[in-house]
DNA sequence: CTCTTTAATTGATATTTGTCAAGCCGTGAG
DNA sequence: CTCACGGCTTGACAAATATCAATTAAAGAG
C-alpha cells in the first residue's frame, strides 16, 4: 500500500473508529490494484480471500443460475463489498465485475477477521455496515415482491431524481443492466419507459426528465420503508 | 423476567458470549409475554422499542404496500427478530404477527444498544447474526430473480425434505402463506403442485411425499449458493 | 354431529412478462 | 467518412402469472 489511499479509506465509517496502529497494520498487508472494465473480480462460490474496497470506478455485483444472470447491486466509491462473506469466512454469494476502469484495494480477509477479533471499534463498525446492507436487501425484496416492474421503474426514477436533486438527470448505468437490476428484460424496460410517458417521464437516450413529478409520484406511491436510501 | 427462560435465551449464539453480569441486567429489564395467534406484534414503520425473542410458537414477518401484502420470513424458537432495526434505532421494515400461541421475550432496545456499546462479545455476536441474516436475504433475492415460481417451489420442497431428513414431510405453514412467501398467488401454488406431480411430488393436504428425488432434483437444480440453509 | 367459516382447488379469462426476430441508432475503429 | 458492432427499440407472439368466480374440502364452534 503506497500512496495516499489510506486517507480516503480511513474516512470510511467502517475504518474510522479503528485504532491507528491496527489500521496501519491492515493497510500494510493490503494492496491496490487497477482493473480494466469488465473484469471479473470475484466469482460466486469462491472463498473470500480479500475484502474489497472500491476507490474509484464502479463494480457490478451479480449472480448466475442455470444459464440466467441477474444484477444485484452496484458498488460506488468509496465503499466495500462482500463484507459478510469475509467476516464469516464463507463462500461468496455473488460475483463481482468492474463496470469501468477501477481501482480496488484488496484487504486480506484473514487480516480483517483477525482485527475484528481484536479491535472493538472495528467490530462495532461492521455491525453498522451490515445492518445497513441487510436493510437495503430487505427493501429490495419488498420492491420485488410487492410491485410490478412498471412500479419498480417509476420508483427507481423518483429515487434517482431525488438523489440528483433535479427533475432531469442521466441514468447511471446501461439500460440493459438497469433492466436486470429491476428484475425485467431490456425489451420490457423499453416498453415500461413508454408506459410512463403519460405520467410525465421523458426519455432521450440515457437522459431522463420528469416533467410531472406529482403525477409520477401518484402512480409510483413511493414508501419510506422501501425507497429511502438512508434509514 | 421470572422463571427459567434465561437459560434458553442464554444459549442463543447472540447472548452466549456475553458477560454474565450484563446478561442478567439485560434480562432484568426484559419481560416475557404470551400472545394468542394472529396478533400483530410490531408494525412496519414503528420505532423499535424492543428486541423480540421467540421462545415458543412462531412469528410471521410480512410487509404491505399499496394494499398488497407479502410474507418475508417465519421466525421459529429460539431466535430473535428485528435485530438490525434495534441496533440502528431505525423504523421497522417489516411487520410481525404471531402464527400460533407464542411466548415472546421483549428486551428494551435501549438496553440492548447500551450493552452493544459496552459488551464486546455481544457486539461480535451481533455481527455473526447479521451476516447470517444478510446472506439469507441475498439468497432469497436470487431465488426470486433467477427462478420461476415452479422452480422456487421445487427447490423449497427439496430444502424442506432435507431439513426433515425424509422424503415425506408436512408443510410447516399454510399453503396461502407458502404462496406469499414464494412470491405467488395461492391459486398458482395449487397449480404448481400439480405441475410437479410428473417429477415425483405427491401432495395430500399439507403432507408432501417426494417419490422421485432424482427427478425433482434434476428439474429444480438446487444450488448451494441459494439453497443451503447454513452457509 | 352439524353448521359455519375459512382455506384450497379448479376453470375461464385477463394481464403481465418473456422470447424471438428484425430494424434502428449511436459509437468507435479504421 | 464509412463501416461494423453492440445496445436499444419495436412488433408479433408465447409463456408465466394474476384475477375472478364457483366449487370443494377441511377445520373449528356450538
Amino acid at each position: 500500500m503506497p500512496e495516499s489511499y489510506p486517507n480516503e479509506i480511513r474516512s470510511l465509517a467502517l475504518f474510522a473508529g479503528m485504532e491507528q496502529e491496527n489500521f496501519e497494520a491492515l493497510m500494510r498487508g493490503s494492496y491496490v490494484q487497477n482493473f480494466p472494465p469488465h473484469v471479473e473480480l470475484i466469482t460466486e462460490g469462491d472463498t473470500p480471500d480479500f475484502l474489497h474496497i472500491v476507490v474509484s470506478g464502479s463494480v457490478d455485483l451479480f449472480s448466475k443460475w442455470n444459464g440466467r444472470e441477474t444484477s444485484l447491486a452496484t458498488v460506488h466509491p468509496v465503499s466495500t463489498f462482500i463484507l459478510a462473506a469475509t467476516v464469516k469466512n464463507l463462500p461468496y454469494l455473488m460475483s463481482a465485475r468492474t463496470l469501468e476502469k477501477s481501482r480496488i484495494v484488496l484487504v486480506p480477509s484473514e487480516d480483517a477477521r483477525a482485527l475484528f477479533d481484536v479491535d472493538n471499534a472495528f467490530a462495532r463498525a461492521i455491525v453498522t455496515e451490515l445492518s445497513q446492507c441487510y436493510r437495503a436487501v430487505v427493501k429490495n425484496t419488498k420492491d420485488l415482491k410487492l410491485r410490478t416492474s412498471l412500479e419498480r421503474l417509476a420508483n427507481y426514477l423518483l429515487r434517482q431524481s431525488k438523489r440528483a436533486e433535479s427533475n432531469a438527470f442521466d441514468l447511471t448505468m446501461e439500460k440493459r443492466r438497469l433492466a436486470s437490476f429491476l428484475g425485467m428484460t431490456p425489451e420490457n424496460l423499453s416498453r415500461a419507459f413508454k408506459s410512463l410517458e403519460p405520467y410525465g417521464v421523458r426519455v432521450q437516450g440515457n437522459h431522463i426528465e420528469i416533467t410531472d413529478c406529482e403525477d409520477l409520484t401518484r402512480f409510483a406511491k413511493p414508501s419510506p420503508f422501501i425507497d429511502d436510501n438512508r434509514a
